[in-house]
DNA sequence: GTACTTGTGTGACTTATATCACGGTACCTA
DNA sequence: TAGGTACCGTGATATAAGTCACACAAGTAC
């Protein structure tokens, strides 16, 4: 972990800050799958995504996992930033989707920066606005879209993230989405037939041109 | 408008702030059912709800409104903190839901007093969490409940802003949790078989008791 | 009063999604 | 190579919610 790959990946932030972040900031490496935060955890820093993609999920009563929305590399989780900023708990989870790197900058740095940088204000605060974005497309999804769009939306989301080919089952998409598999096997079929994905064992792939 | 008032609605913030809210915000008065906020609108002040509930949707293609959040008295809209922050344009639609006083700032002293108030910048943060927190209870609501829990907590949520009567019509209730007419009244129906509700015309009652 | 508007109640039907019950297939493992 | 396990496909059925059609009642306008 050197300076330049901060400077890289968070180039709005002081000069200064870089330097700060990499002094106070806990590297912390987590293999894909394994879980980062869960609900009802409390909160001790604001994480930094430095490389690999973040997933973060909503649970429900029976511990079904909602998926949210994904957090990349130089984005930072508002959530843990706001928790952090009270000592509070997390509402959500977050899991690796990808080997993972992240910073953990111990919350006292939070308010110090936030007062002493002014870049720092300006990327919790466009932090913010992203991640209310998100939350906001969330809602338009489920309360205003049907699930083959949600699909579409979702299989889009992925493909931005990972590439065409998907390595996941058609069960990990559905516990996303709140749905059942079979559910999204016919849909997938329905999308197969249309010439958008092809469906293999374990993975299916993208073809679907961007603009037909 | 007094320096009091503002004292009261918001008791976190430092004195010198108090003075400088009353100095610098302008002073919205609107009725009720009044549309403060458009989607697409560009946002040029942070809003501060003085007196009133406003009431937040969220807007989809065919301009059906999905009600997300209620603000009070004493609450900032942080929706409009984010977008004014960037200057960019509001994603929600903000009604008036009774008459309402709000308070707008100029965009230019929400970075000023972020840097020279300590209050100001918990106030925003809080603000930030708390309606993260809306946000995501929203989706929980959506993703995870049927429309029965969904009527039941949103007439919950009413009550506790305007009192057991709710001068509203099935109608209203459908668009709010987008839904029809006819569902939401055969649901309220099922309520009063459970004396949660009486029915009036036009308006609807809550009795259902707290601790059954 | 009559006519017109708005809100409500209800049965019949449609549609989207979930669930159940299988059967088949690829892959792993001993 | 046999048996097990995870994944996938598909028909049948169930359920929640949305839609259509229409009747009626309360309020409003004149």
């Amino acid at each position: 972990m050197d300076i330049t790959k901060i400077k890289i990946l968070f180039p709005n932030l002081e000069e200064g800050l870089h330097n700060e972040i990499l002094k106070h900031g806990a590297i912390k490496e987590v293999k894909a799958g394994e879980t980062l935060l869960k609900v009802g955890q409390t909160i001790r820093s604001t994480m930094l995504i430095i490389d690999g993609i973040i997933k973060l999920y909503r649970e429900d009563d029976e511990g079904k996992e909602f998926f949210i929305y994904h957090l990349d590399a130089g984005q930072a989780c508002s959530l843990s930033m706001v928790c952090a900023a009270k000592h509070e708990t997390s509402e959500i989870l977050a899991k690796a989707l990808t080997d993972a790197t992240v910073l953990a900058i111990p919350l006292e740095f939070m308010d110090l920066w936030m007062s002493k940088y002014k870049s720092w204000y300006q990327f919790v605060i466009t932090s913010y606005r992203n991640r209310f974005e998100e939350l906001l497309k969330t809602i338009d999804a489920i309360a205003f879209s049907n699930m083959d769009e949600r699909l579409e939306d979702y299989l889009e989301k992925q493909v931005k993230k990972l590439g065409a080919n998907l390595k996941m089952t058609h069960q990990d998409i559905a516990n996303d989405l709140n749905s059942s598999r079979e559910v999204i096997s016919r849909l997938l079929k329905k999308m197969e037939a249309k010439n958008w994905v092809v469906i293999h064992r374990n993975s299916i792939e993208w073809i679907k041109s961007p603009h037909p």
